[in-house]
DNA sequence: CAAATAGTGTCTATAAGACATTATTGG
DNA sequence: CCAATAATGTCTTATAGACACTATTTG
């Protein structure tokens, strides 16, 4: 019955923090529509290849930027007759957080970083599906261990605060804020490792707790009362 | 280049409140696979008719069950190769909350209720995603006017709380609840209405302020400390 | 007026935030 | 010792929950 079948497809939102913003990798187009353009990693399901979207998302990610990310969830599903110039399309949308230095721009020919809160206009709709998985990522980040995927294996609380904090947007209360960690009970201190260097008490090392590696810890109750869940 | 197309389905997860018990709405299949099971209620995209999958999802709840609801959102998609006996599929699954007063059997050939929290087996992964959608709705009305869509036009703040706690399944704090209620800044008084008939005061009766007929209202903390967001 | 439930006032407990103090490093 | 920042103790404020009291109806 249908003419043209519908294009079924599925894109990553790769995130990372750079100083204290918010960043997406983007891949230079090789091919049309939209043909050297800046857009989203993605591509074809490959069903012989692929068990469901999630499998097809971590090769897709892997393929193209050779990262093999510990978190990558389902964000939605985006779709329409609109939004792709050769029919009704839908993209199954996942994002990843990782740590800024996992992405090595020579590994990933064509990629390239872009502050989330000062995007250009992306092909498809790729603009809209970044802001709402940048939407997707506060929101998690006010009750989860979300964030401390955009850290390295090993970090210590005032930096884990200041990613928390750049993602929020706001200043948290140290107290609070370490009292949430603990609340957490996902972290635990790396014996005898501090991080030294500089001209003051050098601060604990932590790493994630093994049963978090793969897992967000969840709590109650928001880190600060913002009104967007 | 792929043999076989991606079968690229729609369903709905159709919810009310019995009692105080959580219900979903599945239709008796006509076609095989899964012939005379029941089934969650979908279909495929009608590309000329539909402009995304949100207006299919509509159109499919009205066709079969005749029922035009308020509150329809994108639930998540599931998809690979073992959850549809024909093939490599995708579903894209909204849910729907609705009062039980405005699902009508007779309108809806071979639609039966069940309760969510006994559910048996169902064709395809349709358990796991209607046990995904019931935790959603459970998370989502911990901080949010969600379980309003359950009731009625009209409704007294007692009988509102019974649904929060039929929802979440467990007692809620009379004070905190209005306070919350108050906060949410989402209800109004019907003036002059009140819930009489029983040998005891009556009740204000109240409904939804305009501007959160089609949305949301929603609070930075959550209702009660539930630790599943 | 007794029974039943609506609606509110108020005290207590818990959690969040402000602020101050101590700890530990390099120079 | 001074500057800088980590780490923690403690007081204040805000929010949630317990409980009791008042209000309004039917019979």
């Amino acid at each position: 019955m249908p003419q043209k079948p519908i294009i079924c497809t599925i894109d990553v939102v790769l995130l990372c923090l750079q100083g204290s913003a918010l960043h997406v990798a983007l891949l230079k187009r090789d091919k049309p529509p939209f043909e050297g353009g800046y857009a989203l990693p993605g591509g074809f399901i490959h069903p012989e290849e692929d068990a469901d979207t999630l499998d097809a998302a971590a090769r897709m990610l892997n393929e193209k930027t050779g990262i093999a990310s510990p978190y990558l969830e389902q964000l939605c599903t985006f779709s329409g007759a609109a939004r792709d110039p050769r029919g009704w399309s839908i993209s199954i949308v996942y994002y990843a957080l990782v740590p800024a230095e996992l992405i090595k721009p020579d590994r990933a020919p064509g990629l390239q970083l872009q502050p989330v809160d000062q995007l250009r206009t992306l092909p498809f709709d790729h603009k809209e599906i970044v802001l709402a998985a940048v939407e997707r990522v506060r929101s998690k980040s006010s009750y989860s261990s979300l964030p401390v995927y955009l850290c390295g294996e090993q970090f210590t609380l005032p930096r884990l605060q200041a990613v928390y904090e750049a993602i929020l947007g706001e200043p948290i209360n140290k107290v609070s804020f370490r009292r949430k960690m603990d609340e957490l009970d996902m972290l635990e201190p790396v014996e005898g490792a501090l991080e030294a260097g500089r001209a003051n008490r050098p601060a604990q090392l932590y790493r994630l707790k093994n049963q978090y590696r793969n897992r967000l810890s969840l709590s109650g109750r928001a880190m600060t009362a913002n009104s967007d869940h």
